[in-house]
Order: C-alpha cells, then structure tokens, then sequence
DNA sequence: TGTCAACTTTACACAGTGTCAAGAAGGAGA
DNA sequence: TCTCCTTCTTGACACTGTGTAAAGTTGACA
C-alpha cells in the first residue's frame, strides 16, 4: 500500500505542514489542507481516510525531513554531565520544528483516541531519551541522591515538555536560546548533586 | 440581571461542575449539562448563551465556594522564603480542585476567543501570585542572583502550571503529596541563593 | 480499444453549538 | 377572576466540520 503516488502524498504532507505551522490560533481543517495541495478534499481522504491519520503521517514526514532521530541519537555520544546538556540542546532544539503539528495533536487528544495515543508515544520516546540522560548522570555518581531514577527522570521530562517551552517563549517572550539555557541551569539545579553542580 | 433565579442557576453550575469532574476523557456537552441539572438545554442558554460563558460562571462559582482568594491570601502572610513553600502549597493545592474545567478551558482556548481571555486572566492572577513570593524572597536576600525577578517569575510560574500538576500526578503517577513536595524542592533548587540552599 | 488507478464533483449523514418561535405553567397585582 | 410577566418546554432549523457514498473524468498503459 505504500509506495503509491509519492508525489500527491508528499504535496498533501508538506501542505499538512505548512499550514499547521502558519496557523497559531485557529484549527487547521481537512479542507484548508486540501486546497493548500491543489487537489480536492475527497482526494486527500482517499489517502489519508481520517484526519489523525494525516497528522499522524504528518508528523513521521516532518521526523523524517528533519533527522530527529540522527540529531536524538548524536546527543547519546556524550557522557556523564554533559549528556543532560546535549539531551536538552538536541530535544529543545526540536520542539519549535514541530509545535505545529504538536499543538495539532495535543488539542485532537481530548476527543480522538488514535491522536492520543500517537501522541502519547513519541511523548514515550522523548522520556526514554531523559531515561538515558539520567542514566548516564547516574553512572557518573553525578545525580543528585535526593532522585530515585524514575523520579529525576520525572522531573527531567517534565521540565521539557512542549507545553512547557510552548509558555516560556510564546507566553514569557524568551527566546530559543533563553529557553535552552534557562532549561539547561534548571535541569542542572534541580539534578544534580549539590557539590557537582557549576551553575 | 444577576439576581434572578438563583436556585436554577445553582442548578447548572453544580451540574457543569459536577460533569466536567467526572469526565476524564470526553468533552461534555451543554445537552449533558442542561440533562444534569434537570432542565431542557433550552433552558440553559437563556441563562449562559454560550459554551464560554457557561464554563466562566462555573469556574467563578468554584473559585467562591472553594475560597480561592481567601486560601491565597493567607499564603501571603508567610515571609521570606517560606513565602515561596506557602504559595506552591495553596497554588498547588488548588490545581486538583480546578481541574476539570481547567481541562475544559485549556481544549476551548483554541477555537474559542472569550475561553481563552478568561482562561488567560485566570494565569494572570496566579502569575501575580509567583511575582509577590518572588519579590518576597529578593528582599529577604534570598533569590538566586542568577536570575533577574522577572525571569524567577517566568520560572516559577512555568513549574507551577496545570499542566505540569497534570503530567506529574496524571502521567507520572506522583500523588497530590508527592507534586507538592517535588515542585518546592524544584523551585528551591532553582530559585534560591545557592548559599542559602535547604534541600 | 479497453482497463485501471487517481482524481473530481456532488450529495448526504452525523454531531454539537447556537437561534428562533410558539406555547404551557404559575405567581403578582388589578 | 382576568391579565401580565417570567421561566421553562418543545420542536425545528442554520451552521460548521468530519467522514461516507456514488457517478463521472482523465491519462497511462497494454
């Protein structure tokens, strides 16, 4: 089923992108995207027979096109202390390439099962990399002893939700680098043993 | 035109706020509402003549039996640095209590322009709230240097939002106990003078 | 020429919000 | 008692957006 008619898929896709991207305070419709590919709605339901299902392409399109997993798997290389920094560089770098489609899913969640679910997961994925930060910090006997794992990855995930960058630089007017920073100093200050902390 | 029929009015709000807490995954109808209360829907919209309006008159409602303003003000007494530990209780002990129609708010504010104006204003006024604890503690001398108290403020604001409650307590299991003590512990770590630390 | 896949157009079912109009029920005052 | 007024009910309908269904067009390919 799937390497048919490459061309309106992508169209349709990068139209689905497009539009999620340009649209901060109204919901995107089947029908905007639609036009925006230059085909008719009918078709695009053809492909993509229900709206999750095109977000969920969507987002595995904008993965694919913007390497999330090589630029995940690169900040793996570091250890010890700096795994967190390059974690947290590597994620929150990412999260403003695709808070459009993420705003997308997170308001869908409510009322569609498969948006939920396929949201939840790559929420899953983010945790197992904050999983293996911790890990790492606490191999190196760096993590603060206060923190099961669990916890600190808790709270580690947590501090780099989308929601969380969606308030501090939509909400409080920081900048991506003030984010990244500000997320780096209090991921630090909350993780860290008190005597290996250099904030 | 607020003094009419206060029984019936009483009627719909108890019943949206009794439907938006019992209902974790679906969003409640104004049908469901009206049903609830033992009026015809029809009925409800002479009184509320929107969604929005309706989920404002009951988040009101919440806030005047549950005495909102009355358990924040009392957080206010504390000085210094346990000003800080006394507003994350009173803030973080209310989040549970306004959860549901924070839910309903927080799926309306995308579509719906007076949701997110309300919604908005509500941030607003726990924003002021992180601001007087953080003033309270740059004049005990406590607050990290690092930090000018707009950014502190930004800070603890974000840690304290719903919907990090929603991703410690909910997604991560943690108990209202656990949430509160977790996020003191966060906001000390990050907040405080490094010298001045109790962790 | 015939067939097939992709696409178009048009129409409709369904859910939920909000509007409209006609009327029932009951209390207040003449 | 009659009338007025408010509150509520019933039933119908407009509108939006998702998803389904069916019939027709187009172009490639054999």
């Amino acid at each position: 089923m799937s390497r048919k008619n490459l061309p309106t898929r992508e169209a349709i896709l990068t139209a689905a992108w497009k539009m999620l991207e340009a649209s901060p305070h109204k919901a995107v419709r089947v029908g905007d995207i639609a036009k925006e590919a230059g085909i008719s709605r009918q078709a695009l339901y053809l492909h993509y027979p229900t709206r999750a299902e095109l977000l969920i392409a969507t987002a595995r399109y904008i993965d694919e096109v913007k390497n999330i997993d090589e630029r995940l798997a690169a900040s793996r290389a570091a250890t010890g202390i700096n795994r967190l920094d390059a974690f947290i560089e590597a994620w929150g770098g990412y999260i403003p390439e695709i808070y459009g489609i993420g705003r997308a899913f997170m308001a869908m969640m409510d009322t569609d099962e498969a948006a939920r679910a396929a949201w939840g997961d790559r929420m899953q994925a983010v945790r197992h990399g904050c999983a293996a930060a911790i890990r790492a910090l606490k191999e190196a006997g760096a993590l603060n002893p206060d923190y099961s794992e669990t916890a600190a990855t808790d709270i580690l995930w947590t501090l780099l939700s989308v929601r969380n960058w969606e308030q501090l630089t939509i909400d409080c007017g920081w900048s991506q680098a003030d984010y990244v920073e500000g997320t780096k100093r209090l991921a630090r200050a909350a993780l860290l043993q008190p005597s290996g902390r250099k904030d």
